[in-house]
DNA sequence: GCCTAACTATACAGGTCTGTCTAGTATGAT
DNA sequence: ATCATACTAGACAGACCTGTATAGTTAGGC
């Protein structure tokens, strides 16, 4: 719902009733929504990570970027699609919340992964434009509900890798 | 307030005292909530397009590529940056809302600049490149707060327009 | 001077929000 | 068997939300 809807406008009631959970019990285990909130965004980043950790074992920079942005396009076109849900949290959390910690940490993480695959360090330039090639595509994508703009990122990327 | 803050967590009430403005004036020129958005994005889109037009008297396409990016790093370093106001706007709003058709508009007159700037159509691959270029960098930038990503964005979307 | 139109302030309705509290129920360990 | 723990449903408080209504005031056109 979070993802769907979005944040703001996802209520306590909802998430309960669409949980099938008493109220009381998600206040036993998160002490508010802004804790839900930032566990919502561990629990996206977490199977990001893993995608990540399997993309790793693909040898080949190239390649291993192909299969980046193909899953990205996967999900694109997907009609529950609504961007980045990090890049969409970010809009609506204040840096304050816990969550934006979860999202900084996500981006971290990114980094890690563009630096690897161009076998340099995180604070790159090189990283840093794979980091735009990704946001916008996401940014992009979703507003103007168009899948075509992940390969153009995508293309882009290659670009930065020096893969053909 | 709806840049700064966002804009499901700024209330009426806080827009008219800001305003300095009763509740009734507010609604006699405005529908609701929903067209007062809209007016936000389109006063946001006005002076943007106004940007984009003193850009379009530069004559040449590297130059005007780099006056662009350098307006948009000037605004990422100022202290109220917080990205996009339209790619923000549209994970808030419903694609039904007003304010979506404008957040589109905006998409399409960027697509325009960027079209004449490569000299060719709007829904040219090197275009929809140079969008994702425009959307990474004030996503990105917007959340780790770090203009140098504009620059990134920058050195990216001259490597489109073939300008070294 | 008067009338219209748009403003002002403020109260209010009806709804939703987060978070707390009460009260009863199930489960599992000792 | 007892007792702690975590669950359930649901009422409730207090705040905030959007939007409307009331009543008085100001300003411009004729």
């Amino acid at each position: 719902m979070f993802y769907r809807d979005g944040i703001n406008v996802t209520g306590i009631d909802r998430v309960i009733a669409g949980a099938g959970v008493a109220k009381a019990s998600l206040y036993n285990n998160f002490s508010g929504k802004d804790e839900l909130i930032a566990a919502y965004l561990e629990a996206s980043l977490e199977r990001f990570v893993d995608l990540l950790d399997e993309l790793a074992e693909v040898a080949e920079p190239g390649e291993r970027l192909a299969r980046f942005f193909a899953e990205l396009a996967r999900s694109a076109s997907d009609a529950a699609f609504s961007g980045c849900p990090f890049a969409n949290a970010a809009v609506e959390v204040t840096p304050e919340s816990p969550a934006h910690e979860v999202i900084v940490r996500f981006y971290e993480r990114l980094a890690q992964f563009f630096a690897h695959v161009v076998e340099t360090t995180p604070d790159d330039p090189a990283v840093k434009q794979l980091i735009v090639c990704y946001d916008g595509a996401m940014s992009a994508a979703k507003v103007l509900r168009d899948p075509s703009l992940i390969t153009a990122a995508e293309a882009l990327a290659r670009r930065i890798v020096a893969v053909p």
